[in-house]
DNA sequence: ACTTGACTTAGAGTAACTCTAAGGTCATAA
DNA sequence: TTATGACCTTAGAGTTACTCTAAGTCAAGT
């Protein structure tokens, strides 16, 4: 059993954001105690994990509820949320490709700054000196 | 010689925001015509790059516009400059990571629903069943 | 001359947090 | 026994970074 401070330091999540996933409707299975405090069960946490990739990748929280909701009707709805997942998975690999790129540009100007650095030189000559 | 609708068409950035950061002062050398419109030269461009590259692993525009400060002020800030690229480097490789564990995470799930669909399986007796 | 279309700006609207304020509950310490 | 502090709760304000809309300028085509 967790509270939402704990479950938002285990998932690496701000506390704030679980709050408001939770006010949004994507944890509908969270039970509270007498004193209305929300306690997540281990399985909540899977919800947590979901949501949190979901998002991660960029689906937008209007997405996401759809997708809880299919979730709780249960088995008739297996493929279409097979279709979001696949769908998901795809834009997922489209980003690692993006982000890839981006890393190689950082890394090349990482070591072109570094070479200016250590040859002491100055930046003016270069079609790249600007930025 | 490129207008902000091609920019935004060769970068692949929305052109609204190809305007909001020229607004914000990311792109300091582009030129007006006797019209008043923007011209962006191929140099121009590269400022794009690199603020679309920074965007894309999450710095914000208040850090961006510190770096094209810097950029402006010229030679004497290349070592500041290097350790932002460094440490900006090294954010898109966790990035990396994380978005490969996000990957592996829909790719186990794919083959989850795939395996229902295939075996016409009920998902009911599963503790992944909910989500 | 008039329409069309590309550009401009200021400013409104939006998504998704992120934070603040005000308040309830409970344990421990003076 | 009161109070101090550490939790939790909520509603709602504030923030970031777009994203879009409206109103206007200008040049070219019919």
């Amino acid at each position: 059993m967790y509270t939402v401070k704990e479950v938002a330091k285990k998932m690496e999540v701000c506390e704030h954001t679980i709050r408001f996933w939770a006010k949004s409707g994507f944890f509908p299975f969270v039970k509270r105690n007498s004193n209305n405090i929300r306690q997540f069960e281990e399985s909540d946490l899977e919800w947590v994990r979901i949501v949190k990739c979901l998002r991660g990748v960029g689906i937008d929280n209007k997405s996401i509820k759809k997708y809880i909701e299919l979730c709780i009707k249960g088995d008739s709805t297996i493929k279409e949320r097979y279709d979001i997942i696949k769908k998901t998975r795809e834009k997922a690999q489209k980003q690692m490709k993006e982000l890839k790129k981006q890393f190689e540009l950082l890394d090349f100007k990482e070591n072109y700054y570094n070479e200016l650095i250590k040859n002491n030189s100055k930046d003016t000559w270069n079609p790249m000196n600007k930025i």
